[in-house]
RNA sequence: GGCCCGGUAGUUCAGUUGGUUAGAAUGCCAGCCUGUCACGCUGGAGGUCGACGGUUCGAGCCCGUUCCGGGUCGCCA
């Protein structure tokens, strides 16, 4: 049975105590850590958020002396008791509050706990299932605290730095219209209107471009986002985003105010001094620098192309890939000539994820002797220009892949993360930040045979290109953007089409009829109407962001109840099934397998 | 949906070619202990080896199916 609060009001947190207060009487209140009883003399660590004090009880204490005994780990505890300093022997110099010690005075025991089916302890190394299953217990660990104390300040910092910048926070709904481009929407059925649905948002797009319509000017918000796709590391079916929308700007205006928040929060929530304004590099660099429209740029090994040094040599996968408008490239890995044949066949598999067919290699040891898996189809002087092109010296391993580009960038792309990995040179102290800008305005859809948007429909051209919508789609480039964090795609946005007409065009070439368009966004299109300010804006992952800052490798460590890999949740057991009176009321009827 | 990895005590793990009663550490319980802070010492309890089926004289180990988790490809405008 657990005791009362009554009476008592805690007076303190564990750590704000020092020896500036030895001798005052105080009430603590927390979590038992850790219990160790010595015969006549019981030490307890007593825990709450802001850390660790130790409470010491003597045969002396009689009746509260016997009750001490009885403490077990997790226990909740008042204790009334005396800051007392520590005998100089007896300091703890490992703990913050180590040179003093709470000797009771009173104990109550307000809850008992069993024992704990995780250690309640920093970096405890228990499995992720456990963790999740007992999420409560996992949250109680620092560390873990630590991580939702920084994703509090992040999101204060968000509203106080959008706020000094004239930006309004507005909510928008969550129960929405479904628009079934882009991601699978989670769906919520009305029960006031039989066999219809709400969906829950992908995003506030269109609620954000509206509130510009309305005259909010700037507006932004932390705002909880939904899609019904499979997981990843950095992908939950609920994420938060913190989403801006700004009027009569242009690109640069938007990279700029934004660039200001990154460099403002890592600076008051991290301490670390970000230069600006970020790298700026269009799309097309980026591909052809790096293989990926979200490089890592704290290393180098940039993607080589040496299609025209191999455009006549004897060997077919060269020559075929390259007569078929796609390329030869290289990446060169460098110290990896000691890679073992099976490290290499590794490698191989990693650019065959990526739809490439092979990888072809050359590998200079320590004593320039040079392996390679297709010398015997090249002449000499065809070697010799590849390894200059690759500034191939001894202990490289020149990495080769010979197919359509996008194939090409995927793999090479790819490839020269996993080397990265493996030789460990990705530093996570070091954050190295990138804009990607001029994105292709579409992309072509294999499967349907027609263009379909990279962003989204409400994305403008970019002025100088609008000459090619016609003539050549796929040339055309975006006002469109992404913020790149150490290879993670933190974030991205568009200038947005303000222009009625240009928007029907877009619609148009996006294979929409007019009534689709209108069925579908019918309601933003006729605000476009009314006199519509320039507009664009973006929207930061906040998970991601949080993740990156905290040095973790997936989101669930920042997000408080995350769900598992088939988008459930191990600790309530959500999703499950309904009453059938629920279903009735939803004008529901299930299909049986 | 595909591919890869994993599942043994509360927890983290080991477990040889398939061979007696499945081990260690830690945690837990009990006893002893006045300066511990990873307290120490002594003793003890604790297992559906994810599940089902198969091979075998014999399965934690081999095979098949399946469930669960992680990573990833597809997917994520």
């Amino acid at each position: 049975m657990g005791e009362s609060i009554y009476g008592l009001k805690r007076s303190h947190k564990c750590t704000e105590l020092c020896t500036a207060n030895i001798g005052e009487t105080v009430t603590l209140m927390g979590w038992v850590q850790k219990q160790r009883n010595l015969g006549s003399l019981v030490f307890v660590d007593l825990r709450d958020r802001s850390g660790i004090i130790q409470l010491v009880f003597t045969d002396k204490d009689g009746e509260m002396f016997e009750k001490s005994k009885s403490i077990r780990s997790e226990y909740v505890l008042a204790v009334v008791g005396t800051v007392a300093a520590r005998a100089t022997e007896a300091v703890n110099k490992k703990m913050a509050t180590g040179e003093i010690e709470i000797n009771a005075k009173e104990l109550r025991i307000l809850s008992v706990a069993e024992t704990p089916p995780i250690y309640i302890e920093e970096n405890s190394e228990v499995n992720e299932i456990t963790r999740l299953k007992y999420r409560y217990l996992d949250l109680r660990r620092p560390d873990m605290q630590k991580n939702f104390i920084l994703r509090h300040r992040v999101a204060k910092v968000a509203r106080d730095y959008y706020d000094d910048n004239g930006f309004l926070e507005v909510e928008t709904p969550m129960l929405i219209k479904s628009t079934p481009e882009g991601a699978r929407d989670y769906l919520v059925p009305s029960r006031v209107h039989p066999g219809k649905f709400f969906a829950l948002p992908q995003s506030p797009q269109l609620y954000k471009q509206l509130l510009m319509v309305s005259g909010f000017d700037r507006y932004f918000q932390i705002a909880k986002c939904f899609r019904d796709e499979d997981l990843r590391a950095d992908r939950q079916p609920e994420f938060t985003q913190i989403d801006i929308e700004m009027s009569f700007v242009d690109v640069e205006d938007v990279l700029t105010i934004n660039e200001g928040f990154v460099k403002k929060v890592f600076k008051e929530a991290l301490d670390v001094e970000l230069e600006t304004p970020f790298l700026r590099m269009p799309y097309a660099e980026a591909m052809e620098r790096f293989g990926s429209d979200k490089p890592d740029i704290r290393f180098d090994m940039e993607l080589v192309n040496v299609s025209d040094l191999v455009a006549n040599c004897g060997f077919k996968v060269f020559t075929d890939a390259i007569a078929s408008e796609g390329s030869v490239r290289a990446i060169n890995a460098k110290g990896c000539s000691k890679f073992s044949r099976k490290e290499i066949d590794a490698l191989v598999e990693v650019v065959k994820t990526y739809k490439a067919r092979g990888m072809a290699w050359i590998s200079i040891d320590s004593n320039n002797d040079i392996k390679s898996s297709f010398a015997k189809f090249m002449t000499e002087d065809e070697m010799k220009a590849l390894l200059e092109r690759t500034k191939a010296e001894a202990g490289d391993l020149i990495c080769f892949v010979a197919d359509k580009n996008s194939v090409v960038f995927d793999a090479l792309g790819q490839l020269r993360l996993e080397v990265a990995r493996k030789l460990n040179i990705l530093n996570p102290d070091e954050f190295k930040f990138l804009w990607v800008t001029e994105f292709p305005l579409f992309e072509y859809d294999e499967d349907e045979q027609r263009f379909a948007a990279k962003h989204h429909p409400f994305t403008s051209p970019m002025d100088e290109d609008l000459e090619f919508l016609d003539s050549d789609p796929g040339k055309v480039r975006a006002n469109a953007y992404d913020i790149i964090l150490n290879g993670v795609e933190l974030g991205g946005g568009s200038i947005r089409i303000h222009i009625q007409e240009l928007q029907a065009k877009m619609f148009k070439m996006l294979g929409f009829t007019e009534e689709d368009a209108n069925r579908k966004f019918g309601f933003l299109l006729e605000a476009f109407k009314y006199g519509t300010p320039p507009h664009g804006g973006m929207a930061f992952g906040l998970d991601r962001l949080i993740m990156l800052m905290a040095k973790r490798n997936s989101i669930r460590e920042v997000i408080a109840f995350p769900k598992v890999q088939n988008a459930s949740c191990p600790m309530s057991n959500a999703p499950d099934t309904v009453d059938e009176k629920q279903l009735q009321e939803l004008h529901i009827e299930l299909t049986k397998d």
